[in-house]
DNA sequence: GTCTATAGAGTGATAGAC
DNA sequence: GTCTATCACTCTATAGAC
Protein backbone atom coordinates (compact mmCIF):
# COMPACT_ATOMS: atom_id res chain seq x y z
CA UNK A 1 0.00 0.00 0.00
CA UNK A 2 0.61 3.53 -0.25
CA UNK A 3 4.42 4.83 -1.16
CA UNK A 4 4.20 3.95 -4.92
CA UNK A 5 6.43 7.36 -5.37
CA UNK A 6 4.46 10.20 -6.80
CA UNK A 7 5.88 13.55 -6.27
CA UNK A 8 3.40 17.05 -6.72
CA UNK A 9 6.13 17.67 -9.62
CA UNK A 10 4.81 14.70 -11.08
CA UNK A 11 1.27 15.40 -10.94
CA UNK A 12 1.15 18.97 -12.24
CA UNK A 13 1.21 17.60 -15.78
CA UNK A 14 -1.47 15.12 -15.34
CA UNK A 15 -3.33 17.98 -13.93
CA UNK A 16 -2.41 20.83 -16.26
CA UNK A 17 -4.24 18.11 -18.85
CA UNK A 18 -7.73 17.76 -17.13
CA UNK A 19 -7.86 21.46 -16.89
CA UNK A 20 -7.17 21.67 -20.66
CA UNK A 21 -9.34 19.13 -21.70
CA UNK A 22 -12.92 20.06 -19.34
CA UNK A 23 -11.77 23.48 -18.75
CA UNK A 24 -11.62 24.74 -14.86
CA UNK A 25 -15.26 24.39 -13.87
CA UNK A 26 -15.72 20.62 -15.89
CA UNK A 27 -12.28 20.14 -14.03
CA UNK A 28 -14.37 17.79 -11.07
CA UNK A 29 -12.45 15.92 -8.26
CA UNK A 30 -13.32 12.54 -9.94
CA UNK A 31 -12.01 13.63 -12.99
CA UNK A 32 -9.05 14.96 -11.63
CA UNK A 33 -8.70 11.80 -9.76
CA UNK A 34 -8.92 9.51 -12.73
CA UNK A 35 -6.69 11.95 -14.92
CA UNK A 36 -3.49 11.69 -12.64
CA UNK A 37 -4.74 8.08 -10.66
CA UNK A 38 -4.25 9.36 -7.28
CA UNK A 39 -7.20 9.49 -4.74
CA UNK A 40 -9.05 12.66 -3.20
CA UNK A 41 -6.43 12.33 -0.27
CA UNK A 42 -3.41 12.25 -2.12
CA UNK A 43 -4.49 14.88 -4.16
CA UNK A 44 -5.51 17.36 -1.02
CA UNK A 45 -2.20 16.45 0.72
CA UNK A 46 -0.31 17.99 -2.91
CA UNK A 47 -2.84 20.80 -2.38
CA UNK A 48 -4.61 21.51 0.53
CA UNK A 49 -5.99 24.55 -0.96
CA UNK A 50 -7.99 22.51 -3.60
CA UNK A 51 -8.67 23.23 -6.96
CA UNK A 52 -7.87 26.70 -6.62
CA UNK A 53 -4.33 25.87 -5.75
CA UNK A 54 -4.28 23.40 -8.64
CA UNK A 55 -5.05 25.80 -11.23
CA UNK A 56 -2.78 28.42 -9.80
CA UNK A 57 0.11 25.65 -9.56
CA UNK A 58 -0.66 24.85 -13.40
CA UNK A 59 -0.63 28.10 -14.89
CA UNK A 60 1.95 28.67 -12.84
CA UNK A 61 4.13 25.69 -14.80
CA UNK A 62 2.96 26.70 -18.16
CA UNK A 63 4.03 30.17 -17.14
CA UNK A 64 7.82 28.54 -16.62
CA UNK A 65 7.58 26.34 -19.67
CA UNK A 66 6.96 29.00 -22.03
CA UNK A 67 9.37 31.50 -20.17
CA UNK A 68 12.22 28.87 -20.75
CA UNK A 69 11.45 27.09 -24.27
CA UNK A 70 10.25 29.87 -26.18
CA UNK A 71 10.35 33.37 -24.48
CA UNK A 72 14.31 32.80 -23.84
CA UNK A 73 15.33 30.80 -26.81
CA UNK A 74 13.31 33.90 -28.47
CA UNK A 75 16.60 36.22 -27.28
CA UNK A 76 19.53 34.66 -26.22
CA UNK A 77 20.41 34.00 -29.76
CA UNK A 78 22.39 36.05 -31.79
CA UNK A 79 20.35 35.91 -34.99
CA UNK A 80 17.00 37.12 -33.75
CA UNK A 81 15.32 35.43 -37.15
CA UNK A 82 16.26 32.15 -35.67
CA UNK A 83 14.87 33.18 -32.52
CA UNK A 84 11.44 33.40 -34.18
CA UNK A 85 11.69 30.82 -36.41
CA UNK A 86 12.55 28.41 -33.05
CA UNK A 87 9.93 29.90 -31.37
CA UNK A 88 7.60 29.16 -33.97
CA UNK A 89 8.79 25.41 -34.01
CA UNK A 90 8.30 25.51 -30.39
CA UNK A 91 4.74 26.39 -30.24
CA UNK A 92 3.93 24.13 -33.09
CA UNK A 93 5.22 21.37 -31.25
CA UNK A 94 3.35 22.25 -27.44
CA UNK A 95 0.33 22.99 -28.78
CA UNK A 96 0.25 19.29 -30.92
CA UNK A 97 -0.51 21.36 -34.00
CA UNK A 98 -3.99 22.36 -32.42
CA UNK A 99 -4.91 19.50 -31.39
CA UNK A 100 -4.40 20.53 -27.94
CA UNK A 101 -5.71 23.97 -26.47
CA UNK A 102 -3.58 26.91 -24.66
CA UNK A 103 -4.88 26.37 -21.30
CA UNK A 104 -4.60 30.07 -20.60
CA UNK A 105 -6.46 31.34 -23.50
CA UNK A 106 -9.41 29.37 -22.43
CA UNK A 107 -9.13 30.79 -18.90
CA UNK A 108 -9.29 34.36 -20.33
CA UNK A 109 -12.61 33.18 -22.43
CA UNK A 110 -14.60 31.89 -19.14
CA UNK A 111 -15.66 33.51 -15.88
CA UNK A 112 -12.35 31.94 -14.69
CA UNK A 113 -10.68 34.59 -15.55
CA UNK A 114 -11.04 37.14 -13.05
CA UNK A 115 -9.93 34.58 -10.54
CA UNK A 116 -6.74 34.16 -12.52
CA UNK A 117 -6.15 37.82 -13.51
CA UNK A 118 -2.61 38.32 -12.87
CA UNK A 119 -1.52 34.93 -14.02
CA UNK A 120 -3.38 35.51 -17.56
CA UNK A 121 -2.61 38.87 -18.42
CA UNK A 122 1.10 38.47 -17.27
CA UNK A 123 1.16 35.25 -19.31
CA UNK A 124 0.16 36.97 -22.34
CA UNK A 125 2.12 39.96 -21.69
CA UNK A 126 5.37 37.97 -21.34
CA UNK A 127 5.16 36.45 -25.06
CA UNK A 128 3.95 39.67 -26.57
CA UNK A 129 6.99 41.48 -25.26
CA UNK A 130 9.51 38.53 -25.64
CA UNK A 131 8.18 38.58 -29.33
CA UNK A 132 8.02 42.26 -29.65
CA UNK A 133 12.02 42.71 -28.49
CA UNK A 134 12.99 39.77 -31.18
CA UNK A 135 11.80 42.12 -33.35
CA UNK A 136 12.86 45.32 -32.61
CA UNK A 137 16.42 43.58 -32.66
CA UNK A 138 15.67 42.56 -36.12
CA UNK A 139 14.86 45.72 -37.01
CA UNK A 140 11.53 47.12 -36.47
CA UNK A 141 10.31 50.28 -35.22
CA UNK A 142 9.22 49.20 -31.29
CA UNK A 143 5.27 50.34 -32.24
CA UNK A 144 5.30 48.18 -35.29
CA UNK A 145 7.38 44.84 -33.54
CA UNK A 146 4.75 45.56 -30.75
CA UNK A 147 1.57 45.58 -33.43
CA UNK A 148 2.84 42.37 -35.02
CA UNK A 149 3.65 40.82 -32.15
CA UNK A 150 -0.02 41.29 -30.67
CA UNK A 151 -1.08 39.93 -33.77
CA UNK A 152 0.73 36.83 -34.31
CA UNK A 153 -0.44 35.95 -30.36
CA UNK A 154 -4.15 36.83 -31.06
CA UNK A 155 -3.31 34.91 -34.33
CA UNK A 156 -1.79 31.64 -32.81
CA UNK A 157 -4.98 31.52 -30.16
CA UNK A 158 -7.51 32.15 -32.90
CA UNK A 159 -5.55 29.44 -35.12
CA UNK A 160 -6.54 27.10 -32.07
CA UNK A 161 -9.95 27.78 -32.01
CA UNK A 162 -10.36 27.36 -35.76
CA UNK A 163 -8.62 23.90 -35.77
CA UNK A 164 -10.66 22.77 -32.60
CA UNK A 165 -13.95 23.44 -34.51
CA UNK A 166 -12.68 22.26 -38.10
CA UNK A 167 -10.62 19.10 -36.36
CA UNK A 168 -7.94 19.90 -38.72
CA UNK A 169 -4.61 20.41 -38.02
CA UNK A 170 -3.38 22.25 -41.01
CA UNK A 171 -5.65 25.20 -40.19
CA UNK A 172 -3.29 25.59 -36.97
CA UNK A 173 0.25 24.48 -39.01
CA UNK A 174 -0.47 26.80 -42.24
CA UNK A 175 -1.23 30.02 -39.52
CA UNK A 176 1.58 29.25 -37.84
CA UNK A 177 3.63 29.27 -41.22
CA UNK A 178 2.01 32.46 -42.77
CA UNK A 179 2.92 34.06 -39.06
CA UNK A 180 6.10 33.16 -39.16
CA UNK A 181 6.62 34.00 -43.16
CA UNK A 182 5.40 38.05 -42.38
CA UNK A 183 8.03 38.32 -39.60
CA UNK A 184 10.73 37.06 -41.30
CA UNK A 185 9.65 39.22 -44.58
CA UNK A 186 11.09 42.71 -45.20
CA UNK B 1 -49.52 33.89 -10.45
CA UNK B 2 -47.91 32.39 -13.29
CA UNK B 3 -48.30 34.01 -16.63
CA UNK B 4 -46.44 36.71 -16.33
CA UNK B 5 -46.20 36.16 -20.08
CA UNK B 6 -42.73 35.14 -21.59
CA UNK B 7 -42.03 32.60 -24.26
CA UNK B 8 -39.39 30.38 -25.20
CA UNK B 9 -38.20 32.92 -27.67
CA UNK B 10 -38.03 35.52 -25.33
CA UNK B 11 -35.56 33.38 -23.11
CA UNK B 12 -33.48 32.63 -25.60
CA UNK B 13 -31.05 35.95 -25.58
CA UNK B 14 -31.02 35.35 -21.56
CA UNK B 15 -30.00 31.92 -21.28
CA UNK B 16 -27.47 32.48 -24.34
CA UNK B 17 -25.98 35.36 -21.80
CA UNK B 18 -25.55 33.05 -19.56
CA UNK B 19 -23.92 30.33 -21.40
CA UNK B 20 -20.97 33.19 -22.50
CA UNK B 21 -20.44 34.09 -19.02
CA UNK B 22 -19.82 30.04 -16.93
CA UNK B 23 -19.70 28.23 -20.13
CA UNK B 24 -21.74 25.21 -20.77
CA UNK B 25 -20.25 23.09 -17.61
CA UNK B 26 -20.30 26.51 -15.46
CA UNK B 27 -23.77 27.20 -16.59
CA UNK B 28 -25.61 25.60 -13.56
CA UNK B 29 -29.10 25.46 -13.38
CA UNK B 30 -29.27 27.67 -10.61
CA UNK B 31 -27.29 30.61 -12.61
CA UNK B 32 -29.43 29.85 -15.47
CA UNK B 33 -32.41 30.65 -13.07
CA UNK B 34 -31.26 33.30 -12.20
CA UNK B 35 -29.92 35.09 -15.47
CA UNK B 36 -33.51 34.22 -17.12
CA UNK B 37 -35.62 34.86 -14.17
CA UNK B 38 -36.77 32.13 -14.41
CA UNK B 39 -38.16 28.94 -12.01
CA UNK B 40 -36.53 25.46 -12.67
CA UNK B 41 -40.24 24.29 -13.71
CA UNK B 42 -40.52 26.95 -16.09
CA UNK B 43 -37.14 26.24 -17.53
CA UNK B 44 -38.00 22.42 -18.19
CA UNK B 45 -41.09 23.46 -19.82
CA UNK B 46 -39.30 25.25 -22.30
CA UNK B 47 -36.83 23.07 -22.85
CA UNK B 48 -37.70 19.46 -21.79
CA UNK B 49 -34.02 17.99 -22.59
CA UNK B 50 -32.00 20.13 -20.24
CA UNK B 51 -29.11 22.08 -20.53
CA UNK B 52 -28.52 20.24 -23.99
CA UNK B 53 -31.29 21.61 -25.28
CA UNK B 54 -31.05 25.07 -24.41
CA UNK B 55 -27.26 25.06 -25.82
CA UNK B 56 -28.47 23.59 -29.15
CA UNK B 57 -31.27 26.50 -29.26
CA UNK B 58 -28.78 28.50 -28.09
CA UNK B 59 -26.27 27.90 -30.66
CA UNK B 60 -29.08 27.88 -33.64
CA UNK B 61 -30.10 31.07 -32.53
CA UNK B 62 -26.61 32.61 -32.68
CA UNK B 63 -26.23 30.91 -35.91
CA UNK B 64 -28.87 32.12 -37.34
CA UNK B 65 -28.25 36.71 -36.39
CA UNK B 66 -25.01 36.27 -37.88
CA UNK B 67 -26.61 34.54 -41.03
CA UNK B 68 -28.79 37.26 -41.10
CA UNK B 69 -27.13 40.09 -39.74
CA UNK B 70 -23.18 39.36 -40.79
CA UNK B 71 -23.33 36.78 -43.79
CA UNK B 72 -26.26 38.15 -45.83
CA UNK B 73 -25.50 41.60 -45.91
CA UNK B 74 -21.66 40.55 -46.62
CA UNK B 75 -22.80 39.28 -50.30
CA UNK B 76 -26.30 40.99 -50.58
CA UNK B 77 -24.64 44.54 -51.57
CA UNK B 78 -23.55 45.45 -55.03
CA UNK B 79 -20.18 46.91 -53.86
CA UNK B 80 -18.11 43.87 -51.99
CA UNK B 81 -15.76 46.51 -49.93
CA UNK B 82 -19.54 47.95 -48.82
CA UNK B 83 -20.20 44.78 -47.31
CA UNK B 84 -16.97 43.85 -45.85
CA UNK B 85 -17.07 46.93 -44.01
CA UNK B 86 -20.64 46.36 -42.75
CA UNK B 87 -19.18 43.13 -41.43
CA UNK B 88 -16.48 44.85 -39.76
CA UNK B 89 -18.85 47.12 -38.00
CA UNK B 90 -21.39 44.17 -37.29
CA UNK B 91 -19.06 42.12 -35.25
CA UNK B 92 -17.72 45.37 -33.33
CA UNK B 93 -21.03 45.68 -32.27
CA UNK B 94 -21.99 42.22 -31.57
CA UNK B 95 -18.74 41.21 -29.65
CA UNK B 96 -19.11 44.71 -27.67
CA UNK B 97 -15.82 45.71 -28.40
CA UNK B 98 -14.01 42.47 -26.87
CA UNK B 99 -16.03 42.47 -23.63
CA UNK B 100 -18.54 39.73 -24.95
CA UNK B 101 -16.78 36.60 -25.63
CA UNK B 102 -17.35 34.07 -28.73
CA UNK B 103 -20.03 31.46 -27.41
CA UNK B 104 -19.28 29.28 -30.54
CA UNK B 105 -15.58 29.97 -30.27
CA UNK B 106 -15.60 28.88 -26.32
CA UNK B 107 -17.40 25.40 -27.44
CA UNK B 108 -15.00 25.01 -29.51
CA UNK B 109 -11.95 25.36 -27.27
CA UNK B 110 -13.98 22.95 -24.27
CA UNK B 111 -15.31 19.47 -24.46
CA UNK B 112 -18.02 20.46 -25.47
CA UNK B 113 -17.10 20.81 -28.80
CA UNK B 114 -17.98 17.24 -29.71
CA UNK B 115 -21.66 17.18 -28.86
CA UNK B 116 -22.32 20.19 -30.77
CA UNK B 117 -19.54 19.55 -33.19
CA UNK B 118 -21.85 20.10 -36.56
CA UNK B 119 -22.93 23.45 -34.84
CA UNK B 120 -19.79 24.40 -34.03
CA UNK B 121 -18.20 23.53 -37.31
CA UNK B 122 -20.90 25.50 -39.58
CA UNK B 123 -20.71 28.70 -38.39
CA UNK B 124 -17.57 28.60 -38.66
CA UNK B 125 -17.69 27.40 -42.32
CA UNK B 126 -20.54 29.73 -43.08
CA UNK B 127 -18.88 32.64 -42.02
CA UNK B 128 -15.15 31.82 -43.81
CA UNK B 129 -17.51 31.30 -46.71
CA UNK B 130 -19.72 33.81 -47.08
CA UNK B 131 -16.59 36.46 -46.28
CA UNK B 132 -14.72 34.46 -48.99
CA UNK B 133 -17.46 34.68 -51.54
CA UNK B 134 -17.35 38.80 -51.16
CA UNK B 135 -13.18 38.66 -51.20
CA UNK B 136 -13.91 36.66 -54.35
CA UNK B 137 -16.22 39.21 -56.12
CA UNK B 138 -13.91 41.74 -54.93
CA UNK B 139 -11.75 40.44 -56.87
CA UNK B 140 -9.21 38.16 -55.78
CA UNK B 141 -8.54 34.93 -56.74
CA UNK B 142 -10.58 31.88 -55.06
CA UNK B 143 -7.26 29.85 -52.88
CA UNK B 144 -6.02 33.28 -51.83
CA UNK B 145 -9.84 34.56 -50.35
CA UNK B 146 -10.16 31.72 -48.50
CA UNK B 147 -6.66 32.21 -46.89
CA UNK B 148 -7.57 35.66 -46.10
CA UNK B 149 -11.02 34.68 -44.96
CA UNK B 150 -9.92 32.04 -42.29
CA UNK B 151 -7.05 34.67 -41.15
CA UNK B 152 -9.66 37.03 -40.49
CA UNK B 153 -12.12 35.07 -38.54
CA UNK B 154 -9.26 33.17 -36.99
CA UNK B 155 -7.64 36.74 -36.07
CA UNK B 156 -10.90 37.80 -34.27
CA UNK B 157 -11.12 34.70 -32.60
CA UNK B 158 -7.55 35.49 -31.34
CA UNK B 159 -8.21 39.06 -30.58
CA UNK B 160 -11.62 38.46 -28.16
CA UNK B 161 -8.95 36.05 -26.31
CA UNK B 162 -6.31 38.98 -25.89
CA UNK B 163 -8.68 41.71 -25.42
CA UNK B 164 -10.30 39.50 -22.27
CA UNK B 165 -6.83 38.53 -20.98
CA UNK B 166 -5.49 42.73 -20.75
CA UNK B 167 -9.26 43.66 -20.14
CA UNK B 168 -8.72 46.21 -22.77
CA UNK B 169 -11.36 46.70 -25.52
CA UNK B 170 -8.85 48.50 -28.39
CA UNK B 171 -6.92 45.29 -28.66
CA UNK B 172 -9.93 44.16 -30.16
CA UNK B 173 -10.92 46.92 -32.01
CA UNK B 174 -7.40 47.59 -33.35
CA UNK B 175 -7.45 44.21 -34.81
CA UNK B 176 -10.48 44.71 -36.78
CA UNK B 177 -9.08 47.60 -38.07
CA UNK B 178 -5.96 46.17 -39.18
CA UNK B 179 -7.72 43.25 -40.50
CA UNK B 180 -9.87 45.03 -42.50
CA UNK B 181 -7.59 47.37 -43.69
CA UNK B 182 -5.83 44.34 -45.29
CA UNK B 183 -8.90 42.85 -47.12
CA UNK B 184 -9.30 46.40 -48.67
CA UNK B 185 -5.94 46.73 -49.66
CA UNK B 186 -4.80 45.94 -52.83
C1' DG C 1 8.19 7.46 16.58
C1' DT C 2 7.73 10.67 12.81
C1' DC C 3 6.98 12.07 8.37
C1' DT C 4 4.94 11.62 3.88
C1' DA C 5 2.13 9.53 0.39
C1' DT C 6 -1.78 6.87 0.01
C1' DA C 7 -6.93 5.27 -0.14
C1' DG C 8 -11.47 6.09 0.54
C1' DA C 9 -15.66 6.58 3.69
C1' DG C 10 -18.26 10.38 4.96
C1' DT C 11 -19.60 15.61 5.19
C1' DG C 12 -23.22 19.02 3.71
C1' DA C 13 -24.28 21.45 -0.31
C1' DT C 14 -25.68 21.63 -4.86
C1' DA C 15 -26.03 19.56 -9.30
C1' DG C 16 -29.43 18.32 -13.23
C1' DA C 17 -33.80 16.08 -14.12
C1' DC C 18 -38.57 15.74 -13.73
C1' DG D 1 -40.80 20.92 -4.91
C1' DT D 2 -38.54 16.44 -4.94
C1' DC D 3 -35.68 13.16 -6.52
C1' DT D 4 -30.85 10.98 -6.85
C1' DA D 5 -26.23 11.78 -8.24
C1' DT D 6 -22.43 14.27 -7.87
C1' DC D 7 -20.00 18.25 -6.15
C1' DA D 8 -15.74 20.07 -3.40
C1' DC D 9 -13.81 18.89 0.45
C1' DT D 10 -12.61 16.64 5.34
C1' DC D 11 -11.14 13.04 8.04
C1' DT D 12 -9.48 8.82 9.57
C1' DA D 13 -6.65 5.06 8.76
C1' DT D 14 -3.06 3.16 6.60
C1' DA D 15 1.72 1.72 4.70
C1' DG D 16 6.42 2.38 4.27
C1' DA D 17 10.91 5.52 4.59
C1' DC D 18 13.60 7.66 7.85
Amino acid sequence: MARVIAEREDVIPMLAEVFRTYGFEGASLARISEGTKLGKGSIYHFFPGGKEEMAEVVLAQVDEWFQRNVFESLNERADPAEGITAMFDDVGRYFMSGRRVCLVGVFALGNERDRFATRVRDYFSAWIDALSAALVRAGRKPKEAKALAEEVVGGIQGALVLARAFDRTDVFTETLDRLRERLLAN
